[in-house]
DNA sequence: TCACTATTGACCGGCATGGTCGAAAGTAGT
DNA sequence: ACTACTTTCGACCATGCCGGTCAATAGTGA
């Protein structure tokens, strides 16, 4: 996965992958009757990793947006940690959709992916309780204007702990740091 | 520029490059002794082609944050729009920096951007007029916000244009949009 | 000992690579 | 028209990596 994330299908090399596997190049071809079937069987597995993450977001009910928010970010985060190279694997296959012949399984996890993200993102935007954002302000902005900030914040942790092993990785300053975040937003997008 | 920008420099492809320049492959070894050469001269000339933009980002000087943040995504934006290619190509520079052994010039070049640009996103820091942020929330971080604030916009920007033909973006619309963020910005983060 | 599985890495044909070079076309002065 | 020179082309080359094969061997358990 770490490979195909890194150059996408077509240029990812098997010679690189049984380097790093620290295998010999029969074995993978022993295994997996070529590229593109060691591909979709990846593919098959890095969604099965999700499926619990997806379940937690699925799973999110408050009214209040940012509560919720908070949430999905945090379920989005240790996930990432958890399997980090199953995310930018799948991330990879958002940039590069055809460059592979996918199985047909394949494609129906792709886009029952795709369809549950939009769907999360969806209910977050149409169940807000916008009765407690202050009226000043169209609340699809406010909306936003959490949205950039949340990610902003995901993008800056993310971009400190590259290249750190997942298990050196130190969480609870960044969830605390977090919380004030979300406190400053209510604060000043939320009545009162 | 356009094919080193996608690829990097070890796998982007002559033939590509004559390919899509519409000229003969021997006519790029006729102006250029090889390939190393070719994406030297690109640094420079890439660099070159920026000049204008980072003087006009050093010669920001309002006290007033937002204000400046405005006029450098101002510039930013117009910049990419002018010269997309160049922008993506050193922007690509920056992700995979040891790939190619860049002359002593183009090194020159790319650590005085590098430095350059520091000193902007500084200054914007060091001299904003923090008197004029509420004061219920620590100054950098509402510095933070705005920053994420404009970053989120700009993706969105680039997201909506991306793949359109530069000639045919109207950006007239997006300015306004803009405005109003900003206008939003400083009610929530200003003082009143 | 045997039947079977797991594993290896040298090796294959094929393809794209960076780079070469002889030929031809273009240009300008006489 | 002839000449001297520059510009342009694309077929061609050696090389290296590619995905994939396979004969050989090691391991395993009855």
């Amino acid at each position: 996965m770490i490979e195909f994330a890194e150059y996408g299908f077509k240029l990812a090399s098997t010679n690189r992958i049984v380097q790093a596997a620290g295998i010999g190049k029969g074995m993978l071809f022993y295994y997996f009757k070529n590229k593109l079937e060691l591909y979709n069987f990846l593919v098959e597995y890095a969604f099965a990793c999700l499926h619990d993450d997806v379940a937690q977001m699925e799973a999110l009910s408050d009214s209040d947006m940012i509560e919720r928010y908070r949430k999905l970010n945090k379920i989005k985060m240790t996930g990432y940690i958890k399997h980090r190279s199953v995310y930018e694997f799948i991330s990879r296959m958002y940039l590069n959709e055809d460059e592979a012949a996918l199985s047909e399984e394949s494609k129906r996890c792709f886009s029952m992916l795709t369809q549950k993200h939009a769907e999360v993102i969806e209910k977050i935007y149409f169940t807000a309780d916008v009765s407690l954002f202050r009226s000043d302000i169209p609340s699809d902005k406010i909306i936003r204007y959490v949205r950039w900030a949340m990610d902003g914040y995901t993008q800056d942790i993310l971009r400190r702990v590259r290249g750190k092993k997942t298990s050196e990785i130190d969480f609870a300053p960044y969830v605390e740091e977090y919380e004030t975040y979300l406190s400053d937003l209510k604060k000043v997008f939320y009545k009162n």
